[in-house]
RNA sequence: GGGCCGUUAACUCAGUCGGUAGAGUAUCUGCCUUUUAAGCAGAGAGUCGCUGGUUCGAGUCCAGCACGGCCCA
């Protein structure tokens, strides 16, 4: 315990008293049976004559969250999972013994409490206590009840009170949950397997980032968090799981910012004999099948923005969207020079050597993605910058893949696979000369991969889909941090 | 990495021109058996993020550092 302050030490000293007395300030044999929730669902609209007629008592338990006290009589607020109800605690029904226990309770107890309803003068459903128990002591204060917590850092390091006094926060991470049972139900429907493959792997693959770094000492050997799981999902449909699924953590050893976090959730899914195009209809299916399940529409407000998610979602090439927004035409774009001094010149930093398609995305980043409010499919990325999608029949340069974007935020991003073992190793070398794949820590030629591939993957599509951001749309939460219960936050200085 | 902003009681926040550190909630004491931001009367509670500087005197001005927020790269 850090250096007792004032408030702890008063608390303390009731516990000590408490402990003087016999009480057990730490018990585990309450019996709960009902929620806040639970009464509130079924005698919510009770009348008061009605609720008289009801004489059996229920038994619940939670966290004291405020206090009305009369001395001799007391309104309290019980919170527990699902919601809060008003008890009233009055020395003649629970007996003397029991309401000295209770003047020695606090905001932040846990309290277990068996009583029958009425309702007060002021028409609340309240819990008119026959017995009371303690159930846990606490020895810190919660914060203020009305302008509850709201540093943002304290929120983060000290998430657990967040969520005990800000409601929306609870809710927020309620509706994250509830958003990933329904991609599962989703998908599960559509008979996809789900699946978990390595978070630790000898070679990151499957997107360009730089990797944490591990060591396993018994085999001596290097390991690295997963950047992606897509290799690893591929053997599987190479295996013959046609369409496979995860959701989980990936981490990327990068900046940290509003929409980035190091360790982040992504869905993967990979359908055989289906093509990006398919993918589309299956994510816009998907995103209007969570919306409809959690917010009850299709409609809904991002940072004061109204989206409307109703299909069918706009579809545009990357270099029409380019030439929509930017001021640039076909000619200048398709000229290397030309085009890497219009980024340029936008105060993009590029150099000269890089590949081309870095150019057209880098373009597409800077003038287009903050257009994109409405759901858009941007689709038929270069080639050069898309080394685990399938070419174009009709151009090879570009491949046949799409990036979901809505408010501004890329959503996800999907493609036909590249099958063909001779041209994806072509690619990943090609990749690798480029240097800003290979010069970054781990990443190197999976040949256990393209020996997987060599053995024949169906034709097939795949698709990764943040869910965090999609979540953060779908809470209108400015922030990931908002979203994730725990943030990546520096250490405190002690 | 750069710019701007923030950090004062457990929580939410004031703090004027550099001159004894403030409020509300919470806590403690007393009264109170239908309150709901309960009420009434009283009390206690501070390393003003940290380190240094300027000054007779710093929460306040200056510099550096830490953590966080927003924006930019």
């Amino acid at each position: 315990m850090d250096e007792l302050q004032p408030l702890m030490v008063q608390r303390l000293r009731k516990v000590n008293e408490l402990k003087k007395e016999g009480t057990n300030l730490f018990p585990n044999d309450f019996r709960v049976e009902k929620t806040c929730e639970d009464l509130v669902n079924r005698f919510g609209q009770a009348t008061p004559d009605e609720l008289k007629m009801v004489k059996e008592s229920f038994s619940l338990a939670g966290r004291i969250m405020a206090m009305r006290d009369f001395g001799k009589a007391a309104f309290i607020h019980i919170q527990d999972r699902r919601g809060k109800i008003q008890v009233y605690v009055r020395s003649d029904r629970v007996g003397k013994k029991s309401f000295g226990l209770f003047k020695k309770m606090d905001i932040g107890d846990f309290m277990g409490i068996t009583g029958t309803l009425f309702r007060t003068k002021t028409d609340e459903l309240t819990l008119d206590a026959e017995s009371i128990r303690l159930l846990t002591k606490s020895m810190r204060p919660l914060p203020e009840k009305w302008h509850g917590l709201r540093d943002v850092e304290t929120r983060y390091r000290q998430r657990y009170l967040d969520l005990l006094v800000n409601p929306k926060v609870k809710e927020i991470f309620t509706k994250r949950t509830r958003i990933i049972q329904l991609i599962r139900q989703f998908l599960d429907a559509r008979d996809f397997l789900e699946v978990e493959t390595p978070m630790m792997q000898p070679i990151p693959g499957g997107a360009t980032a730089r990797p944490f770094k591990t060591h396993h000492n018994a085999l001596d050997m290097d390991l690295y968090l997963r950047v992606a799981p897509e290799l690893y999902l591929k053997r599987l449909v190479i295996g013959g799981f046609e369409r496979v699924y995860e959701v989980n953590r990936n981490f990327r050893n990068e900046g940290i910012s509003t929409q980035h976090n190091p360790e982040f959730t992504m869905l993967e899914l990979y359908q055989s004999y289906a093509t990006f195009e398919d993918l589309m209809a299956l994510t816009e299916e998907m995103v209007c099948f969570i919306a409809q399940n959690v917010l009850g529409g299709l409609a809904l407000e991002y940072q004061g923005g109204k989206i409307d998610l109703s299909p069918p979602w706009k579809r545009l090439t990357v270099k029409e969207a380019i030439l929509q927004w930017g001021r640039i035409d076909s000619k200048t774009l398709q000229d290397y020079d030309k085009a890497l001094k219009y980024a340029q010149g936008l105060g993009i930093p590029l150099e000269k050597g890089i590949p081309p398609g870095k150019i057209i995305t880098e373009l597409l980043d800077e003038i287009v993605e903050p257009h994109l409010i409405q759901p858009t499919f941007v689709t038929h990325y270069p080639t050069d910058v898309s080394p685990l999608s399938r070419r174009n029949q009709d151009h090879p340069d570009l491949v046949d893949r799409f990036e979901l974007y809505i408010a501004g935020k890329e959503v996800a991003n999907g493609f036909s696979e590249l099958n063909d073992p001779v041209d994806q190793r072509e690619r990943f070398i090609k990749q690798l000369e480029q240097g800003n794949v290979g010069e970054m820590e781990g990443h190197r030629l999976d040949e256990d991969f393209l020996h997987a591939l060599e053995s024949g993957m169906p034709p097939t599509a795949g698709e990764g889909i943040g869910i965090d951001r999609l979540v953060m749309l779908l809470t209108d939460s400015p922030s990931i941090r908002e979203v994730i219960l725990f943030p990546l936050l520096k250490p405190q200085r002690e």
